[in-house]
DNA sequence: CATAAAATGTGATCGATGATCACATAAATG
DNA sequence: CATTTATGTGATCATCGATCACATTTTATG
C-alpha cells in the first residue's frame, strides 16, 4: 500500500536486514512476471534476486497469492492517484464552457484508465484477474471511497449531467456502461488482440470507443434490440 | 480442438489405455479451476483423478500451457458455433425488415458473445489471459476464418452497414469498437465487479451497452474529445 | 492373419517450488 | 541497558512439472 519508499538507491547490500523487502518484492515481481509470465514467477527465485532467504518474505505476506493481491491494491490505489492527476494537469483554458470543461475531464480520466493499463499491463491483468476483484474476500472493488478509480468515473458522469451533456435519464445507470467501454479497449489493449495496431492507431481506437460512448448517451432515445 | 466426444459414459475403468484422454483433461482442467483456481491445478492431481499416471498427460499435450492453451483454442472454436445457432436459432419472424433484421442478428450475436462468457467464465478468462490472445506464437486470434467469433462481428456490422442502419463511415473502424463494448460488459460480468448484480440486472446492462453502440453508431457525427 | 510400427500408459526419478519451523539477529521501546 | 518486537536464516516437507526407459494396446502393413 501508498508505497513508502525507501531510499531505492540500495548497495549497502546485505545488512541482515533488507529494509524494504516488503516493497522491494513488489516491484521485482512486477518486472518478473512481465517476463516470464504469472506462473513463471517463484518467490524462490525473486527472493533469491533481493539476496534474501525465500522464507523472509513470508514475514510480509501470507503466502504468494496475499503479495499477488497486495500487488492489485497498489494499482487500484495508483490508477485512482493518475486519474486525477491527469484530469487536474490537463484542464487549463479556464475560459471553456461548463459542457467543455466536463467533456474534457471525462475524456481525461477515460485516457488515465487507458494509460495505466497499457503502461502496467502486467499489474491491471492482476487487478481484474483472480488476485484482483476476483478474489474470494472482494475488498478491492467494494470499496466506494472517494479515491477509488470507479467512485472517479461516477463524477465525471455526474459532471456531465451538471452540465448538461447527458439527461438525467441518460445518466442512470451510465457507470458500469461506461465502465463497460472504457474497460473494454483497454483490456483489449492489454491482452494482446491489438498487438499489431501502432500506438497512433490505438489511441485513434480509444477516442472512437469515447466519442462512441458519448454520443450514445447524448441522445437518450435508446431502444431495446 | 472440436471435441470428438468418445463416450463419455466411461465405467468399465482401467482397461490401461483411457480410451480419451486428450478431451477428458482438458474437461476435468476447468472444472478443476473453477474450483481451485488456475495455478491451484495440478497436472498430476487432474491424472490421479482420471485414474492415470500424470506423465501420459504429456503424450498429448507437450507441457501444462499447452494444455491451458488447448482449452483456450476449444474456446474459440465454441464461441463461434455458438454465435451462429444463436443466430440462426433466434431470428423468427421472415417479414421483418432489413433494419429490424440485420438488428437482431447483432444483438442475438452479442447475446452469444455475453453469454458464452458467463457460462464458461474459466476458459473466458484464460482465452483472454496469457495463454490465449497473449500467447507467444498468436494463432489464436490471427485466424480470419469465417468461424471465428471476431470474424462473425465483422459480418454482423457489414449487415448493419448494408441494411442502411449505420452509414459507410460509421462502419470503418466500427469492429473493434463493438469488439471492445461487447467484451468489455463480458469481462467485468466474468471478473466479479457485477458480482452482486442478479441475471436480470446483467442481462439489463447488457442491454444498455448494446443500445448505446448502435445508437452512437448512427448518428456518425462524432467529434474529438 | 500375423507382425511390425505407432500410439498410449506406467513407474521411477530429478530439480524446483510453496510453505512452515526453530532459531538468529537487528531495531524499537521504555 | 534490557526487553520486546520486527525481520531474516537455514533446514525441512510435501507437491509439482517434466523426462526417461520400459510396458501395453491399437493400428497399419505385407
Amino acid at each position: 500500500m501508498t508505497l513508502k519508499n525507501k531510499p531505492i538507491s540500495q548497495q549497502q547490500r546485505h545488512s541482515y536486514h533488507h529494509g524494504n523487502l516488503s516493497d522491494a518484492i513488489k516491484e521485482l515481481a512486477i518486472k518478473l512476471i512481465a517476463e516470464h509470465g504469472v506462473d513463471g514467477f517463484s518467490i524462490r527465485q525473486a527472493a533469491g534476486i533481493l539476496g534474501v532467504a525465500s522464507s523472509a518474505v513470508y514475514r510480509h505476506y501470507q503466502d504468494k497469492s496475499a503479495l499477488l493481491k497486495a500487488i492489485c491494491e497498489d494499482g487500484f490505489f495508483r490508477l485512482g492517484q493518475q486519474w486525477v492527476s491527469l484530469i487536474e494537469s490537463g484542464v487549463v483554458s479556464m475560459d471553456a464552457t461548463p459542457q467543455a470543461m466536463s467533456l474534457a475531464r471525462f475524456s481525461l480520466g477515460a485516457d488515465a484508465y487507458f494509460k495505466f493499463a497499457t503502461e502496467n499491463p502486467v499489474v491491471f491483468q492482476l487487478m481484474f484477474g483472480p488476485y484482483g476483484t476476483g478474489s474470494q474476500d472482494w475488498t478491492l472493488f467494494q470499496t466506494h471511497s472517494t479515491d477509488h478509480p470507479f467512485a472517479m468515473l461516477c463524477k465525471a458522469l455526474d459532471e456531465l449531467k451538471s452540465a448538461g451533456v447527458i439527461s438525467e435519464k441518460a445518466r442512470e445507470n451510465a457507470e458500469y456502461l461506461a465502465f463497460s467501454m472504457i474497460h473494454g479497449i483497454s483490456c483489449l489493449a492489454v491482452s494482446g488482440v491489438f498487438k499489431e495496431m501502432t500506438r497512433d492507431q490505438l489511441r485513434e481506437q480509444l477516442m472512437l470507443v469515447k466519442a462512441n460512448l458519448i454520443s450514445g448517451l447524448s441522445n437518450n432515445n435508446l431502444q431495446r434490440t
